[in-house]
RNA sequence: GGCCCUAUCGUCUAGGGGUUAGGACAGCAGGUUUUCAAUCUGUUAACCCGGGUUCGAUUCCCGGUAGGGUCACCA
């Protein structure tokens, strides 16, 4: 680690939501300060009055607490910082650096009075920490425009501007500003401000290739969060797009991201977004949430299981957890009536209660009558999955063991697919499991 | 088009002058299983092309090709 300070920042613009690929570059910043117990900064660059909107700098905000990357002081809003910009402004303006010029407009709404940076017109060289140096020749930028007007700067003054009061040691951002950096290094010089360090990180690319984008259904992180992705898997997928420690661990905390990082293994390729991998991840995290936060979640997401007690719920809990990938399919499953079995009694037709259709109502009924023999001589106390599948099994065995549980289970769930019938069995209880046994059983042999 | 960046299984990647080119996701097959899920085992699949350098290149160099980025009074 090294023994300077390092202060790093994400600085969005709020022109519309933000996509993973912008978030992962927070990742890094936030990852990068804290390993070196240094600052990260957030700085939302709403220069351009037209197309910022407060909604989406709100959500930049939401998203990051809900990540759980915490920075340091307070958000710095770009537009604040209007009356330092005119400053640097006249300052280049006074010393022949920057000049005020008289332009046609291009575009209905341009002006036609900008200020210009006067370029030197040399090569400027920067090494990036992911790529190595980087040569451009400025030449071919000309005299570009630095500001609107001295109360209206444009972002490659504004960038250089503010990172440079805020004095940012490292600049972590997409690829896409690779051609941009050596217009800031000029600014830099001109300012008399240090050049930071540049870390140019790939780009998130959407599956065609290209850079991700809300035309090519990037969505918001929140829209993720709404789905129910754990911001623990979210933060582990993104890390690993486009870096991995040169272990075959795929799984981290932020603690050991903050300890494993580092800047040097970023690939310099583009990444596909990988919802797929995504969503292994998520499920990895969904099985270490811990049983007592549990019955919660399946609550939030199943509204309709409140009507549950409490023992149920936490029988129910585990063996929703194990199957699902994101959260929100305990809705799809609530809304299926997967849990319905828990709520009503169950109603089907009869035929749906023989095994395969290879066994006849009469047999089927038998070994429904042979289940409610031997699960009547149990204590409701001890009757869990367990004691029922130790007191059914032998006969299951001895008849063929569908010939038994697929009835068995079916009466108790009226579905095709469900948990095995021992499970339910516990999940209903003695009382309740014996009424649904007799009931299918009844049924079979109504004529 | 100019400039810049990049290139290992379908995807995310490890590796690196001599390897059976490794892992993960997905896929496929099988075990287990009354169903679904979970789980276990096995398995398909990759070094963009050409020229150098070298005893030997997927690895180093050059060129090409392909892909991406960027060329705003957006950020």
């Amino acid at each position: 680690m090294s023994s300077q300070k390092v202060i790093t920042r994400f600085a969005p613009s709020p022109t519309g939501f933000l996509h993973a690929g912008n978030y992962r570059t927070a990742l890094f910043c936030y990852i990068l300060a804290r390993q070196n117990n240094g600052s990260f900064f957030v700085r939302i660059e709403d220069t351009d009055k037209a197309r910022s909107k407060k909604e989406y700098a709100e959500n930049i905000l939401e998203t990051l607490a809900w990540m759980g990357l915490s920075y340091d002081g307070e958000v710095v809003y770009q537009s604040a910082r209007t009356e330092k910009h005119k400053a640097y402004l006249k300052k280049l303006v006074d010393e022949g650096k920057a000049f005020v010029s008289k332009e046609t407009p291009k575009e209905p709404g341009g002006r036609t009075e900008v200020i210009r940076f006067k370029n030197p017109n040399k090569k400027v060289t920067f090494h990036d920490l992911i790529r190595g140096d980087i040569t451009f020749d400025t030449t071919e930028l000309g005299d570009f425009i630095i500001a609107k007007s001295f109360d209206e700067p444009v972002f490659h003054l504004a960038v250089v501007a503010d990172d440079f009061d805020m004095g940012i040691t490292h600049v972590i951002r997409g690829e896409d500003h690779i051609s941009n950096t050596p217009r800031h290094i000029l600014i830099q010089e001109a300012l008399g401000a240090p050049t930071p360090i540049y870390s140019h990180v790939p780009l998130v690319l959407s599956p065609d290739r290209s850079k991700l984008s809300k035309r090519k259904g990037a969505l918001p992180l929140t829209a993720y969060r709404d789905q129910g992705y754990l911001p623990e898997a979210v933060i582990n997928f993104l890390a690993l797009v486009g870096w991995n420690p040169g272990t075959e661990q795929e799984l981290f905390t932020l603690e050991e991201l903050i300890k494993e990082f580092k800047m040097e293994r970023i690939n310099k390729a583009g990444a596909i977004f990988n919802e797929e991998k995504l969503q292994w991840i998520n499920k990895e995290y969904i099985k270490k949430i811990p049983a007592s936060e549990q019955t919660a979640l399946l609550t939030k997401w199943a509204p309709k299981l409140t009507s549950l007690d409490a023992t149920t719920l936490s029988k129910l809990a585990p063996i929703v957890f194990e199957r699902i990938s994101t959260l929100s399919e305990i809705t799809q499953m609530s809304e299926s009536s997967e849990f319905d079995y828990l709520l009503n009694a169950p109603s089907y037709m009869p035929e749906a209660l023989l095994w395969k259709g290879k066994s006849t109502k009469d047999e089927s009924a038998n070994h429904l009558s042979k289940a409610i023999e031997l699960l009547s001589g149990l204590s409701e106390n001890t009757f869990d999955r367990t004691i029922v599948k130790e007191t059914v099994w032998a006969y299951a065995e001895g008849v063929g063991r569908g010939q038994l549980l697929w009835p068995m289970r079916y009466s108790l769930s009226g579905r095709e697919k469900s948990p095995d019938p021992f499970i339910l069995a516990e999940l209903l209880g003695k009382k309740e499991t014996l009424n649904r046994l007799t009931y299918a059983r009844d049924i079979l042999l109504k004529k």
